[in-house]
DNA sequence: CCTCTAGTTTACGTTAACGTCAACTTTGAT
DNA sequence: ATCAAAGTTGACGTTAACGTAAACTAGAGG
C-alpha cells in the first residue's frame, strides 16, 4: 500500500501555497488530515484532495464549489436516495463546467484575435510614422 | 454615423449588472463617458469597453488587468518608441492568454472525465445495493 | 541542557469588487 | 406646478481568500 504521508511544508512547498493556505483551507472544510499529537499529517487522498482545490482555482470556482465537488469524488456510502441525489448534482455540475468550458474558450479566442489585430494597427502605425518623418515642430 | 448615446441604466440592463458596478469602473479608470451636466452619457465605444471588461472578469481577469487590455485597443497615439513598448505588452499578454487557455482546457476536460467516473461509480454502487437489500439491522 | 526548526492556535489586517444606504438634484409626464 | 423616476455624490458595510504577527509547544542535534 502506497501509505504516503506529507508534513504542512511538504504540500506547501510541492503546490507552491503557504501553510496558512492549507490550514484555512481545513477551516473551511475542505481537508481532514490526521494528527499525531497536534501536528497535521496528510495522506496521499489529502494531497489529490488539495490538487482538486487548486485547479478549481484556476477555472475561477470558490472553495464552498471546490469542497460540493470532493465531496462528489469522495461521497458517504449513504442509502440510495442519498446516492440518486449526488448523481444528479454531478449531473448538473457537468452541465455547468462543460457550458463555462464553451463560454471560456470563445472568450480566450475572441480576446487572441482582437489582440492580434490590435498588434496589426500598431505595427502600421510604425510604418506610417517611418515614412513621415513626422509632425513634430 | 452610428453615434447612439446610452443612459447609464441602459448598459446596466443590457449586460445585467448595477450602476453601481458600472460607476465604480469608472471610479477605477476603466471608463470615462461624456456628461451632460452631471449625468453620464455612455458611447458606443464605452460599450465595447465595458464589453471588455464582463469579458476579462469571466475568465478571472482582474479589473486592472482588464484597464490594461483597453488601452491596448485604444492607445493614445504617441511616439514610436511608446508604441513599440505597446507592441511588446501585447505580444506579452497573448503569450499569457495562450498558456492560460491551454491549461484551462485541460484541467476542464480532467474535471469533465472526472465527473464521469464518479457517476459511473455511484450507479454501480446504485445497482450493487438493489441486488443485495442492504446489511441494516 | 540549550537552541533551532517546524509546527500550532488565536486574532487582527488586507485587498478586490462591489452592495447598501442617505441625502440630494434633475427631468419628463400629467 | 408637482411628482415619480432616474441620476448624482459621498460614505460606510461586506465577502472571499488569504497575510501577518504574537505567543506557545515539541522534537532533533550538538
Amino acid at each position: 500500500m502506497p501509505t504516503r504521508r506529507y508534513s504542512i511544508s511538504d504540500l506547501a512547498s510541492d503546490f507552491d501555497i503557504t501553510t496558512r493556505t492549507i490550514r484555512f483551507y481545513e477551516e473551511k472544510g475542505l481537508l481532514n488530515p490526521e494528527r499525531k499529537g497536534q501536528t497535521r499529517i496528510y495522506s496521499a487522498a489529502d494531497r489529490i484532495k488539495l490538487k482538486l482545490i487548486l485547479r478549481g482555482k484556476r477555472l475561477g470556482l470558490s472553495l464552498e464549489d471546490s469542497k460540493d465537488i470532493i465531496e462528489m469524488y469522495h461521497p458517504e456510502h449513504d442509502n440510495s436516495p442519498q446516492l440518486i441525489k449526488l448523481i444528479d448534482k454531478i449531473r448538473e455540475r457537468r452541465r455547468l463546467i462543460k457550458e463555462q468550458l464553451r463560454q471560456q474558450l470563445q472568450d480566450l479566442n475572441d480576446m487572441i484575435s482582437e489582440l492580434d489585430q490590435a498588434e496589426e494597427r500598431c505595427v502600421e502605425a510604425l510604418n506610417d510614422m517611418q515614412k513621415k518623418p513626422s509632425k513634430t515642430a
